[in-house]
DNA sequence: CGTGGCCTTGATAAAGTTCAAGAGCCGTGG
DNA sequence: CCACGGCTCTTGAACTTTATCAAGGCCACG
């Protein structure tokens, strides 16, 4: 149980809280791992607690009728999962599956809403975890709706030199098939901008993965929603 | 300051909370009226506070910079808005305005977050209703990205019938201007597709903004994401 | 060296947008 | 009472963007 301790209290949900209570969460949690593209859980599952990834990535998303798939999010180390089923509700929203062989704790819905209602410091945690969320929907809404693929692209682009140390240098670190249900779109389309792109001189291609950004004012033109053609 | 106890106690969110916090809180809320069209807040403001409305309806939205808007909520009496603003990033993520002459009362920032700290129940409700919006959230990134319009309206007369007493009579309340902005698309595709769903004989206008279902399975079948046509 | 992933490219079709014009409705004022 | 102006909504036609279907290319791995 200890080695669920360090865990817990490096994580940024428990950032603040009591050691002592991080030791009982300790003594609650089950650890559970996952295999690439194992399905976490379902959407219209019951959810009987959370989970909080410790390794690995995940994606949540929604699936069509007909098979096709829109990414909502893709959660890494530290980002709990599944946590709107425990505060409404009760089924989980949407699909969760495992990007890579991911280690997760998996919290009970109880003995986290008894530890929420004793400390108040792990309840604004959790309200500022959500509210993150709200904005990054209200973002992928915006993009989707307000956005043509062009728009999308760019600013996920820019989006990841800001995360990648800001340099010119970005790594997709998701295949392109992932990064076209990201962008709500298909994966024709996806390619067809991103040699557009390449042709125009916005970005160049570094193998497999990896992309410099040569005209980021440009790209930034193109994230603000401006329709001028690449 | 007793009549905004009167409203604050029997809000949803402070539904729990003991008598004297919702005195407390009744000394420090500040009350405003808005007009119709008025704008409440814009994208970008800093946000020292929350608003609940008290009456009336405050549509929240996205602009693109061509001016075209989408809509993310239409909230009405006792729903909370700009409180993700209070919990994280300090800035509201999009515009509000009301849709009617509206009440709202507003909350301060600072006092509220003590409030939320000393009292458990009300921070469960706060997770109850962040939760719930993410829900909300998660099936309008669903209907923009995986239905087509007339699955998306289809899906929303669907909602209106199940508020609105479960019958087969449903009123929009809104605009078509507004009903297409929550839609994601072009008043003019949703006048199209209404038209050719009372030619399909799934729905009947009973004028102005009434409706009445005709063919239920049909609509669901729309909803659900069938591609088939019309 | 071939096989299977994953990505690209091309041709075609579908859905939605845009622009422009017209219809219906309603309150105001002559 | 009727005509006018201003709304909102509808309809039509051309155009865009994106999806879809179908090959073909690339590359890694056995």
């Amino acid at each position: 149980m200890a080695i669920f301790y360090h865990h817990i209290a490096s994580m940024p949900l428990f950032h603040g809280l009591p050691t002592q209570y991080c030791k009982d969460l300790a003594a609650l949690v089950v650890d559970q791992v996952f295999r690439q593209g194992q399905l976490i859980f379902s959407e219209g599952d019951e959810g009987t607690g959370f989970y909080v990834i410790i390794s690995g990535r995940v994606k949540i998303f929604k699936l069509s009728l007909e098979g096709k798939e829109q990414i909502l999010h893709i959660f890494g180390p530290g980002d709990p999962i599944g946590e709107v089923a425990v505060f409404a509700g009760k089924h989980f929203p949407a699909y969760a599956e495992a990007l890579d062989d991911s280690r997760t704790l998996f919290f009970p819905r109880d003995a986290f809403m008894d530890l929420i209602r004793k400390n108040p410091s792990l309840a604004m945690n959790m309200l500022a975890v959500l509210s993150q969320r709200l904005r990054k929907f209200a973002t992928l809404v915006e993009d989707l709706s307000l956005k043509e693929v062009p728009g999308r692209l760019a600013a996920y682009l820019l989006y990841l030199s800001k995360t990648d140390q800001d340099s010119k240098n970005i790594n997709l670190d998701i295949s392109k098939a992932q990064l076209s249900s990201l962008l709500g779109t298909a994966p024709e389309t996806l390619s067809r901008i991103l040699t557009r792109m390449i042709k125009a001189g916005l970005v160049r291609s570094d193998g497999l993965r990896s992309y410099s950004i040569l005209d980021r004012a440009e790209l930034e033109r193109l994230a603000s929603g401006d329709r001028r053609l690449l």
